[in-house]
RNA sequence: GCCUCUGUAGCUCAGUUGGUAGAGCAGAGGACUGAAAAUCCUCGUGUCGUUGGUUCGAUUCCGACCGGAGGCA
């Protein structure tokens, strides 16, 4: 079988993964997937950061801005979604290239996760919450020591979701999670080039990633959230990062530089954890992009870093 | 100039009745299989301002000096 040939390129927030990506689309005529779970939605254009219509330069953008703010979305729906995308792309004979910092939504779409079907019971796991409230998590952690004691020694008691999810599963599917994760794993459809943008020293990253807060502000952040909080939103959206860090300066709770400062830390560990995701997949060729003296060397390292791979899938 | 208080982890501060010290925050590392920008776990050695003295032993007691805050002139 012949492998769908993409190029991923994965990393923290505010390294770049954005710009590289319309880069290496231009040269290699490719088309980018999203694989982040915040740039879905509508809205939240600014405390996103989706590239806007110049910053794209033209290369069609998919998986993006589609989604209203009240529904749902997961790691099923994206996978699902993005593979067709993938598909499509690959048959007009274009370079699908993937480029976002939701691991789970990359990891998944990329390894061909195969994900117990009917496993999903929102009205289920609502109920399982309840328990927890009236319970206690213990009772719960015990349930779920009698049906996948595998699974449940790993859980730490404060992990509700976690135990909670691993409860849903069994009583919608009758498949425990154990067994769930041992039949998840099938041959991947795809060839994947992985790049990786990171910084040698953190320090730089942070004070991206500061900076960058204070132009979403410039940019008019404040409407946008203040927009978003007035409408009704139970959905995946109210999770992102920008908005809700801003609602104690809207309640008078703080100062704006408060705030400001607060929603500065909160994108810094999330940079954290996606590199902790991503440090695990030993594929990954990483650019370190504080060791480049102007943006185009690191384009054309990473255009070398693409050549040589296509060069190679040839050859093979 | 004099008096009082103060100097301990990157920051804010505890503490040691003399046996080289510990919290919060910041930060770091890790996990992650249908909420993932979410959620969860783990991690605290630092010339105890400098320098003399007392002492078997000083970050702790005493003196001087240096820095900071306040008060009186």
């Amino acid at each position: 079988m012949n492998k769908i040939p993409v190029v991923a390129v994965v990393g923290p927030t505010a390294s770049g993964k954005s710009d590289l990506a319309v880069e290496i689309c231009l040269s290699f005529n490719g088309e980018a997937v999203s694989a982040d779970s915040m740039q879905i939605y509508k809205g939240l254009d600014i405390s996103t950061a989706k590239p806007t219509e110049d910053e794209k330069k033209g290369v069609p953008h998919h998986m993006m801005d589609f989604l209203d703010n009240t529904q749902s979305f997961s790691v099923a729906d994206y996978q699902q979604m993005a593979g067709e995308c993938i598909e499509d792309i690959s048959s007009r004979g274009k370079l699908p290239v993937i480029v976002g910092g939701t691991g789970l939504y990359i990891d998944t779409l990329l390894n061909n996760v195969r994900l117990t079907e009917d496993s999903f019971d929102e009205e289920l796991r609502a109920k399982l919450i309840k328990r927890v409230e009236y319970e206690g998590i213990e009772a719960l952690l015990k349930e779920l020591h009698e049906i996948d004691p595998e699974y449940a020694v790993k859980m730490h008691p404060n992990n509700v979701k976690r135990i909670v999810r691993a409860l849903e599963v069994w009583y919608s599917s009758g498949v425990t999670m154990t067994e769930q994760i041992k039949n998840s794993h099938a041959e991947s459809p795809y060839d994947v080039l992985y790049i990786g943008l990171d910084a040698k020293e953190r320090e730089y990253l942070y004070n991206r990633i500061n900076l960058r807060v204070d132009i979403m502000l410039e940019n008019g952040l404040e409407v946008e959230a203040r927009d978003y909080l007035s409408q009704p939103n139970t959905a995946t959206s109210s999770q992102a990062i920008g908005c809700k860090e801003l609602k104690p300066y809207f309640d008078g709770e703080l100062t704006l530089t408060e705030a400001a400062e607060n929603l500065k830390q909160a994108t810094r560990r999330y940079a954290k954890r996606q590199l902790t995701w991503f440090r695990r997949n030993k594929e990954i060729k990483w650019l370190f992009i504080d060791t480049f003296p102007t943006k185009n060397e690191m384009y054309e390292k990473a255009f070398s870093i693409v050549e040589e791979w296509e060069r190679r899938r040839r050859d093979a």
